[in-house]
DNA sequence: GCCGTTTTCGGCCCGACTGTTTTCAGTCG
């Protein structure tokens, strides 16, 4: 069987944390670092390099590792990975994953304080116990507590990019069972939340199907704690921590159960108020006219045509003005996937991506795109790679190159350069003119009040070469607030500037949040969706923004990447 | 453990930030 080249990857990482854990010299341990890095990143086919004996071609793997992977082509796994993780304890795994907390100070913990878990860890915090240790003190201490609440505010919950996947597998796999006829994906997945904390199937079934369901859902594989709170109702805890909800409905009641259990409360609520005003209720999965008849519905179409709306998309239904619009029939024509042309925001093996300058290019006309617009890390990036004033100018001659060989696909030379903390660009403006837009981004220098964040990213807007804000709030999802920042005048800034918003497509981060989407297209902003992609597969990011620039009640015309060439081209250098 | 116009050991990626120190260690991106 074929090496599995992520698993290798992590396989090596985590060697390489269990050997810091272990106490290991830091350099072997940067070694097994180097290693990880370096498989992950290649191209090249590690079974043929393996057969071959070549492994060691490969920079940063020498004969040690080289043994270790082959050790894995044969049985799928590292002998020497599982003694690691029998000397060292387990907790400590889990103690790294505090936000705060490393490798020296978890062992630390564990070794003085016989701290074994993180509730064990909170509680030594409450009692003032970290302060007695060497290196630690008040501010230390303080500073793992909230790196503990923080770690659990967000246990039991999934990015969407996960948990959609899974709930299209469940729907897909209760659909497979006799007695049940449909099941739909409902709730915040079928929203297209950034983060999901609980699963919902709506499934169409019979008195014979409902009997069934609960045996069904406890063999399901990945399901714990199947409850019933009600009679067509099940609940389940799911492996990943998240919850699973699945309602069942009879076949006539089906389209008004899927209606209910994906709108949030509020929708769901305007949508009742109104059968309320023509003294009809909407409950229980039915909607009963003033004569106390089942209306009937085919599809959850026609329960909005009957109280006079039209049709909102299911990542409307956040109560957000979206009824007020539908009863006015002004409802936006959301943007699909299928609209997008292009994508800017890229990382090649120039920086810290995977895939070559060619590859990416390869990759966006199989998608149908006509341009990309590659995005290499800037010089102040050193851990990513930054691009040196040389390196740049070698890029820009293989785009040219490039571009020369295959017109359909255009491939424009950009830089993501980050801004300094004073707001300026880490290139100067002759440098950054060369380039055919700039992407500008925070990457460092985090914690600066709102005052000080906002004028940073305002002065940088300010530039005439700046095409676009990257990342806006600097947020990762479920691992990293947003910073603090006034959006409203970020926003204004982007408006009077001309400078285009990212909307990161990156599941990680989804940033320019939705809810700030609408800001942006009633100030005439232009956004645009950004995959932020460090390979060939996750260009394909981009149908998680899309599916914010749909939340956020975008249209086509709202977005840059949905343009034909020229008309790209023309906003890319509009500033200047 | 890896690498090498340094061939066989000695150096290994960087800079900011923070907190605990009183000159530096740990963490992070």
């Amino acid at each position: 069987m074929a090496m599995d080249r992520q698993k290798l990857a992590e396989l090596l990482a985590t060697m390489a944390l269990l050997l810091e854990l272990a106490g290991e010299n830091t350099f072997k341990v940067r070694a097994y670092q180097g290693a990880a890095r370096a498989i992950g990143k290649s191209t090249e086919d590690l079974d043929e390099l393996y057969r071959s004996g070549k492994l060691e071609t490969i920079k940063g793997i020498g004969r040690a590792i080289a043994r270790h992977i082959a050790e894995y082509a044969e049985t799928g796994t590292i002998e020497e990975y599982r003694q690691l993780k029998s000397t060292v304890a387990p907790s400590l795994l889990e103690l790294v994953k505090i936000p705060g907390l490393g490798p020296k100070k978890a062992m630390a913990v564990h070794a003085a304080l016989g701290v074994d878990s993180i509730g064990e860890l909170e509680y030594a915090c409450r009692e003032n116990r970290l302060i007695a240790l060497n290196g630690f003190g008040e501010k230390t201490q303080q500073a793992v507590l909230r790196g503990i609440e923080y770690m659990k505010k967000f246990q039991g919950s999934l990015l969407l990019a996960e948990a959609w996947p899974l709930a299209e597998r469940i729907a897909a796999y209760l659909l497979e069972q006799d007695g049940l006829t449909a099941a739909r994906v409902a709730g915040a997945v079928r929203r297209r939340c950034p983060t999901v904390r609980e699963i919902v199937i709506v499934v169409q079934a019979d008195a014979a199907g409902l009997a069934t369901l609960e045996g069904i859902l406890t063999a399901m594989p990945g399901v714990e704690q199947v409850t019933s709170p009600e009679t067509s109702c099940f609940q389940a805890v799911l492996s990943v921590g998240i919850s699973l909800l699945v309602r069942v409905a009879a076949l006539e009641d089906f389209p008004a159960a899927l209606c209910l259990f994906t709108g949030n409360d509020q929708h769901v609520a305007e949508l009742r108020r109104l059968a309320g005003e023509q003294e009809w209720t909407l409950a229980d999965g039915r909607l009963v006219n003033a004569d106390g008849k089942a209306v009937p519905l085919a599809a959850e179409e026609d329960i909005y045509r009957k109280l006079g709306l039209s049709y909102p998309e299911p990542e409307l239904r956040e109560g957000q003005g979206e009824i007020a619009l539908a009863a006015q029939q002004r409802l936006p024509v959301l943007v699909q996937p299928g609209d997008l042309r292009g994508a800017f925001h890229m990382h090649t093996t120039y920086s810290d991506g995977t895939a070559s300058l060619a590859a990416m290019g390869e990759a966006a006309a199989t998608r149908g795109w006509s341009y990309i617009g590659i995005t290499d890390h800037s010089r102040t990036a050193v851990y990513a790679g930054g691009l040196s004033l040389e390196q740049i100018r070698a890029q820009r001659q293989e785009i040219e190159r490039l571009n020369a060989n295959r017109p359909d696909c255009l491939i424009l030379a950009g830089i993501e350069s980050d801004i300094l903390p004073d707001g300026s660009l880490d290139y100067p403006d002759d440098i950054l003119a060369q380039f055919d837009f700039v992407i500008a981004s925070v990457h460092s220098a985090f914690r600066q009040s709102e005052a000080e964040k906002t004028k940073r990213l305002k002065k940088a807007m300010q530039n005439r070469y700046v095409t676009m804000l990257g990342h806006p709030t600097g947020r990762i999802l479920l691992a990293r607030e947003e910073y603090p920042l006034d959006m409203t005048e970020i926003i204004q800034t982007a408006a009077d500037t001309g400078t285009i918003i990212e909307i990161n497509a990156s599941p990680y981060r989804l940033d320019l949040d939705w809810t700030w989407c609408r800001v942006a297209r009633e100030k005439g902003v232009l956004l645009s969706v950004n995959p932020d992609a460090h390979g060939v597969a996750e260009l394909d990011s981009v149908i998680y923004g899309v599916a914010v620039a749909r939340k956020g009640g975008l249209t086509a015309a709202n977005l840059l990447n949905t343009r034909e060439r020229p008309d790209m081209l023309t906003l890319l250098r509009r500033k200047r």
